[in-house]
DNA sequence: CTGTTAGCGCCTTCAC
DNA sequence: GTGAAGGCGCTAACAG
């Protein structure tokens, strides 16, 4: 059915060899005049080389699996993003599956990628998630960690800086006249958000201030829920640092519904910094992940064997939902 | 260095073709005793099929390709993950590919897809796209359109029934005793974002209510922009139907920076209803599109060549923005 | 400079 | 019930 060297050979009268070093310009030389006689065959035929049939024979098949938490979260959808972007300037293609937080289906989901062939993994795992990386070493695959490493093992991780970025959002509330600032973390102690919950304890032991810690699952209907109960019983703060952006969302659409406005009755801010999050109501201040610097750096380890380097550092973007600008 | 079939022969102490008959449940029976052995050789030495020259030997590959419009826009975010789900069901794995508005990409990723011979096409494209599934129609590859087809051809398309969904909008606002109903469109005139303005237009009509249309690009920050203006223009009107949640929480934005309480001073309802609509602040009453239907629809005609069928009806779901709740 | 050919790992027809 | 062998489309030695 589909045209393959061969058809070309024939039509140009020359030989798959040489229709394949025209295709790949090498590894030998080719007269001009049998060029022109290959470009035009392959033209005429509508030729379009088989990456199937050349990664057999290469043993590399330019796709990469991307295995994600959760791409209804926007800030994996912002990171995957991101990875896509990576690895386009590498002309490598990208499979990706859905986790959904689910420790067995990230690991069928490796499993996949693997007998597909591809040439790296790259997990993007929330708390609690399974050592996915270890059956892509155990394959021979390389394998980065982006944001979170569920496993002890030498697969290296690339995550933000993200004690700095807290310890500013604390900074700032604080510069806001908060003495009470609380933090909304998640029902697990573990990962990026167990370092900005330890960065928030610090930030507000050293400065004497007073804490208040929360919790709640990584979605917008728990933290909505938890703000609306601690708003009915009079024992929401004053003043928070939500671990997620997702959270931060949830926590908006609560004290909305409970008619607590914000930043007048609590000044919020939060540590993901998606594009969403300008273009909530009101706006949030957040520390904003450089998501594109973690997925070249995790990219680069993958397939350039780049060497680890120190996390990229979170930014400081004050909004509406702190108090600033308003 | 990855351990294959010939491996495992040579292991188990039978042959290739034994060894295929036992991973493959057949086409032909094997011993019980050799099956075991076969299993346990495989089992010891961590055998994976090699799904590459599976689908050299096959013509098929097990994956479909996905050339999405921009997963940053909730709405595609949530169909593509029910584009997986349906997939998924299938043993179906997906490339994505990000092609933000631009023909030219959405072509490149096409001919990317085509080449690692991909057994399908989704297309979901955003107005003023390319027929890109014309090129996987000549490559003798079926595709399908989700939401909107671009070209003519006769590429099937699967989108929701937005005449319906309007209408009932349109009707809801009236309900809440708005005379003056202004529609949201986008930049251009095509697609489903056409078929609801048109709907739009006929439901004002025929209501006898006064029309106005606007228009601003598919972004929430240029659908705050347009917001902003209005209001310090005093044009802003005080019922509007926005084309998609995207544009309408950009309206949500700019009416909350302009001061301009919704739905008090503004009654919004939009045509998506993707999941995060539920959580913005005021939560946005909208029309629902049956995201998962239309993906089962979409693969059902891709891999199993179900027929084409009727549109899937969007759903009414009324929250706060329009005046309900509250 | 160009042609012939041997596999990459798998499946399956054909022989035993 | 089992084994040997050809070939999917491509690349890269190896000959000419």
């Amino acid at each position: 059915m589909a045209v393959t060297l061969a058809d070309v050979a024939r039509r140009s009268g020359t030989s798959t060899a040489v229709v394949s070093y025209v295709m790949n310009n090498g590894p030998r030389p080719v007269a001009p005049a049998t060029r022109e006689r290959v470009l035009a065959a392959a033209a005429e035929l509508g030729y379009r080389p088989n990456r199937i049939a050349r990664a057999l024979r290469a043993g590399t098949t330019g796709v990469v699996g991307l295995v994600l938490a959760d791409a209804s979260n926007p800030y994996f959808a912002a990171l995957a993003r991101s990875v896509e972007r990576a690895l386009e300037r590498r002309d490598t293609l990208m499979m990706t599956g859905n986790a959904g937080y689910l420790p067995d289906r990230q690991r069928l989901l490796a499993e996949r990628f693997l007998a597909a062939q591809v040439d790296g993994l790259v997990v993007v795992s929330a708390d609690g998630g399974a050592d996915v990386a270890a059956l892509a070493v155990a394959a021979g695959v390389p394998s980065v960690y982006v944001h979170h490493r569920p496993g002890p093992g030498r697969v290296p991780l690339v995550s933000a800086d993200n004690d700095a970025a807290v310890r500013a959002a604390v900074e700032h509330l604080r510069g806001h006249g908060h003495r009470r600032i609380a933090f909304l973390a998640g029902p697990h102690d573990a990962g990026p958000v167990a370092e900005r919950r330890d960065a928030w304890h610090r930030a507000v032991s050293a400065g004497d201030l007073e804490p208040l810690l929360l919790r709640c699952e990584y979605s917008r209907e728990a933290a909505a829920r938890l703000t609306v109960r601690l708003i009915a019983e009079g024992a929401m703060p004053h003043a928070m640092v939500a671990a997620t952006d997702e959270q931060a969302m949830g926590v908006l659409a609560g004290a909305s519904a409970a008619g607590l406005p914000v930043p007048g009755g609590l000044a919020l801010m939060s540590c993901d910094g998606t594009p969403d999050s300008a273009y909530t109501a009101p706006t949030l201040s957040v520390t904003e992940q450089p998501l594109d610097a973690m997925a070249e750096r995790a990219v680069a380890l993958l397939l350039d064997g780049a060497p680890e380097s120190a996390a990229p550092a979170a930014r400081l973007v004050p909004r509406r939902s702190c108090g600033c600008e308003g």
